[in-house]
RNA sequence: GGAGGGGUUCCCGAGCGGUCAAAGGGGGCAGACUGUAAAUCUGUUGGCACAGCCUUCGAAGGUUCGAAUCCUUCCCCCUCCA
């Protein structure tokens, strides 16, 4: 076991809140490996680079040799939690459930030490719960209380609405902590008021409080929202290592610091002294985020797909080469024959003829590097091209 | 249970019998400039057999030559009173 102040330095590394800093350096003091609980929603199958500033942390608590547990909210998932889109989610299936958590755990092994976590179901217990047993959780709360939650709160004073069962999520949430015993649980700052409420039904129900500690919601692509697969401004854990690599070198200069803070394992001294360089010695951002986007390509693909999608990045878009793959399609013609715009929506390179249309109108329509002007264009049977639309949707279509 | 206010295109939000595929903003996409950065400027943003046609304004009916706009019923949301 470390010293409790190194210990204690690295959890707060990147770290919001952590209450209460003095319980745990108790607990550290005490030197017993703590149970440190984070809970999932198996809502979302896929995993994006979001969720893993959490797990990260999981991973270096697990590095300090704690006990990490993996709740996946089997049971929650049913109740789907209050978003801060003020939408209320749309209830999973058990059987979707299942799938959803099985898939989870196969992308968080790529960061967490399987050997070293402990995965449970939150279903365990409250399949086991009878209605009285859960309204005597429910009494432990109080409406005014609940609305003390931000989300609540402004939902409530906006006339928009709550459902009850959302106000039910709270406390199955923090029943989860009583359930595992857990001495700390890690999440998003938006879940902070849930994590405050299992403090309070650990206390209910005699147990010492838990340290909840939160991380900070990564923003998504965009800088603005937070990073999520609705929103689309998301890097997936299993998109393609070009893929991958190439979103993140979209982000903006100022999105890249804060994703090196909350994402890079590199030290922070040599994050800062990139910095410098750039602020002060005119290193160019981008060659910053080449480093970004390779460790974290490595990170989930392995150091040769690191290595290999930064070249193919600089192939492509420095030297404006076609992708190494291109994908090949194919599509029917009608009667020997296919206008542009069919084609360029069949080869899934357009949402619809009329947005086709559009971008040829607007000049981002490419036939083997040559920009098209026509809309009246047609392409015969056996014709093979590459067609671009932009600078990232390529393919190449035959015409059957 | 009573009274009132609402549901508009991806989002917010105007429209309140024809000139409405529906103002404006946001977001998205594309073009210029670039570093697949930001900022800026420009265009565009329902679909299709695309100078035309078809489908959209919570749902279903109805009035009308004509409805997002009027009427009826239904569904959903919010507020206040009980």
């Amino acid at each position: 076991m470390h010293a409790v102040d190194e210990s204690l330095e690295l959890i707060q590394r990147g770290a919001v809140d952590l209450l209460l800093e003095e319980d745990l350096v108790e607990r550290l003091k005490a030197g017993r490996p703590l149970r440190v609980k984070a809970g999932f929603d198996p809502t979302a199958p896929d995993l994006h680079l979001g969720h893993t500033v959490l797990i990260n942390k999981l991973r270096q608590f697990q590095e300090l040799g704690h006990h990490v547990m993996f709740l996946i909210g089997d049971f929650t998932g049913m109740i789907g939690d209050p978003t801060g889109k003020n939408a209320t989610r749309k209830p999973l299936t058990r059987e979707e459930i299942l799938t959803n958590a099985r898939t989870y755990q196969e992308q968080v092994f790529k960061i967490l030490d399987p050997a070293e976590t402990e995965v449970l179901f939150n279903s365990a217990w409250f399949d086991r719960m009878t209605p009285t047993d859960f309204i005597h959780l429910a009494a432990k709360h109080t409406v005014a209380r609940m609305l003390e939650r931000d989300d609540f709160g402004k939902r409530y004073a906006s006339g928009q609405p709550i459902a009850i069962h959302e106000f039910l999520y709270p406390l199955v949430q923090g029943y989860d902590s009583v359930a595992m015993r857990a001495d700390v649980e890690l999440g998003g700052t938006d879940q902070k008021f849930n994590l405050l409420v299992g403090r309070e039904l650990q206390k209910h129900y005699g147990q010492p409080p838990q340290i909840v500690l939160t991380m900070p919601i990564l923003e998504g692509l965009d800088g603005m929202r937070k990073m999520s697969k609705s929103l689309g401004n998301y890097v997936g854990i299993r998109d393609e290592p070009n893929e991958m690599f190439g979103k993140l070198m979209s982000i903006s200069d100022e999105l890249m610091w804060r994703y090196f803070e909350l994402l890079s394992f590199h030290p922070t001294h040599e994050i800062a002294g990139w910095r410098r360089q750039v602020d002060r010695e005119g290193l160019n951002p981008r060659d910053v985020k080449f480093k970004l986007a390779e460790e974290l390509v490595a990170r989930f693909h392995g150091v040769e797909a690191g290595r290999h999608a930064l070249a193919a990045f600089i192939e492509r878009f420095q030297k404006g080469a076609l992708p190494e793959e291109l994908t090949e399609v194919q599509v029917r013609s009608r009667d020997g024959r296919l206008p542009i715009a069919n084609l360029l929506k069949e080869a899934g390179l357009a949402a619809s003829t009329s947005d086709a249309l559009r971008l040829i109108q607007q000049g981002a329509v490419r036939i083997d590097g040559e920009r098209i002007e026509s809309r009246d264009l047609e392409l015969a049977a056996g014709s093979r091209h590459v067609y671009q639309i932009g600078k990232r949707r390529v393919a190449r279509v035959e015409v059957l």
